[in-house]
DNA sequence: AATCGTATAGTAGGATCCGACTAATAGAGG
DNA sequence: CCTCTATTAGTCGGATCCTACTATACGATT
C-alpha cells in the first residue's frame, strides 16, 4: 500500500505550471516567484531538480526538447502528460478534502512557553506579534498591487488571502495571550 | 554562521521532557502521547532514535545508565546536560520571536483551487469544513477533560488552545469561501 | 494451553531534502 | 573596455526523515 508516488507539494506547483505550457525547471521556479507562489510552496533549487526528475520518472511529465544558449548548461523542457493532468486534479481534491496534521514550529515552542518565565514569554510573544503585523501588511500590499488593481483575477491569488487570514488569526491569538500573561489571567506554575 | 545544530522540533520535545527526569527513548514517546503533545510534535519511532542520537552527539543529553527487563532489548536512559538546558530555553525564545514560513499542504492545494471547477471546489471545501468542525470538537473535549476539570494547569495545555484557535480560523475561512463560491461572489475565470 | 491482539522497544535501508557550491552571461558603473 | 555584481542554470554530497520490519512480553479469549 504505497502512498501517493510524489508527495512533495512543490511537485503540485510544477504540474500546475506545466498545464499552461512546457517549461524548463529554472523557468518554473522563476515563474512561481513572479506570481508570489513562494509563500505557498517551498522553492529550493536543490529539491526543484529532484522533484522534476521524480515527476518524469513516474510519467507525470516528460521531456519534450533540449535547448542550449551559448555555453550554458543544456536546458531540458518538460511538458505535462495526460497521466500528470489527472493526478494533478485528483491530488488537489484530496488535499482540500482531508486535513492533515501539520506541526508548525511555533506550536512546538508554545508547548514549552512555561520554560521562558512570565516576563520573557510575554516579551518574546510581543516581538513575534510585531513581526506578524508587518508580514500582514506586506501581504495586503501585494494583494492591493495585484488583485486590487484589477490586473490579476482574485481566484489566482486566493491562497494569499487564505494565508493572510491565518496569519491574522495567529496574530490575534498572540496579542490576546500576551494580554492574559501580563494581566495575570494565565496562571504560571513552577 | 552555523545553523542550529539540531533543528527537528521533536528534539525540543525531548529536551523538555528530560528537564523533569531522565528517561529512555520509548518512554519519552509514550509520555508525550499521554500528555497530548502529539498534536504539536511529530512523533515517529524512526526519527525518535535518530534525534536522541543526534542530541547525544552534540552533548545536549547524555546516557546515564542502561537497564534491561527480561529478554527485551537493552534500554538506554538519557539525562539532560547543562548545555542542553541552555540550548532548550534559547531555542524556544528564538522560535517564539521569529516567525518562519511554513508551507502547509492546504495552502498548496488552494493555490490551484481553480483547477477543480466551481462545483467540485465548493464540494471539496465543504467536506473539509465538516472534518475541521469535528476536529475542533475533539480538541475542546480534550481541553474540557484536562484543564476544564482542574486536573492540569492551563499553561501546560496552552499550545492546544493555540492549535484550536488556528483550526477555528481555518474553519471560518473555509466556510466563508464556500459561501462566496456558491453565492457567485468569487469570479471563476477559465 | 494455543492463539490473538496489543503494548513494549528498537533497527535498517532507502527516499527525500537541502545547503553550499560551480559556472556562464548580461548589464551597470567607472 | 574592464571589473563587479546580479541573474541564469544547475550539480552534488551529506543530513534527515520515515516506512516497514523485527522481536519480546503480556493479558484475554477460545
Amino acid at each position: 500500500m504505497t502512498r501517493r508516488k510524489v508527495s512533495n507539494t512543490l511537485a503540485l506547483a510544477l504540474l500546475g505550471l506545466l498545464r499552461e505550457r512546457p517549461m524548463h525547471p529554472y523557468e518554473m521556479a522563476s515563474t512561481l516567484r513572479e506570481r508570489h507562489k513562494d509563500g505557498s510552496f517551498k522553492i529550493n533549487s536543490g529539491s526543484l531538480y529532484d522533484t522534476v526528475e521524480s515527476l518524469a520518472r513516474h510519467g507525470w511529465i516528460e521531456p519534450v526538447s533540449t535547448e542550449r544558449a551559448g555555453k550554458r548548461p543544456e536546458r531540458t523542457v518538460y511538458a505535462l502528460t495526460e497521466l500528470g493532468e489527472g493526478e494533478f486534479v485528483g491530488w488537489i481534491d484530496e488535499l482540500i478534502r482531508t486535513p492533515v496534521a501539520e506541526h508548525p514550529k511555533f506550536l512546538a515552542a508554545v508547548s514549552y512557553l512555561g520554560a521562558l518565565g512570565r516576563e520573557r514569554a510575554a516579551d518574546a510573544l510581543a516581538e513575534r506579534a510585531g513581526r506578524l503585523r508587518r508580514q500582514c501588511e506586506d501581504i495586503r500590499a501585494v494583494l492591493a498591487a495585484t488583485v486590487g488593481s484589477g490586473r490579476v483575477p482574485r481566484l489566482f491569488m486566493i491562497e494569499v488571502e487564505c494565508a493572510l487570514h491565518s496569519l491574522e488569526a495567529e496574530s490575534a491569538w498572540t496579542e490576546q495571550t500576551i494580554a492574559e500573561i501580563r494581566g495575570g489571567g494565565l496562571e504560571w506554575p513552577a
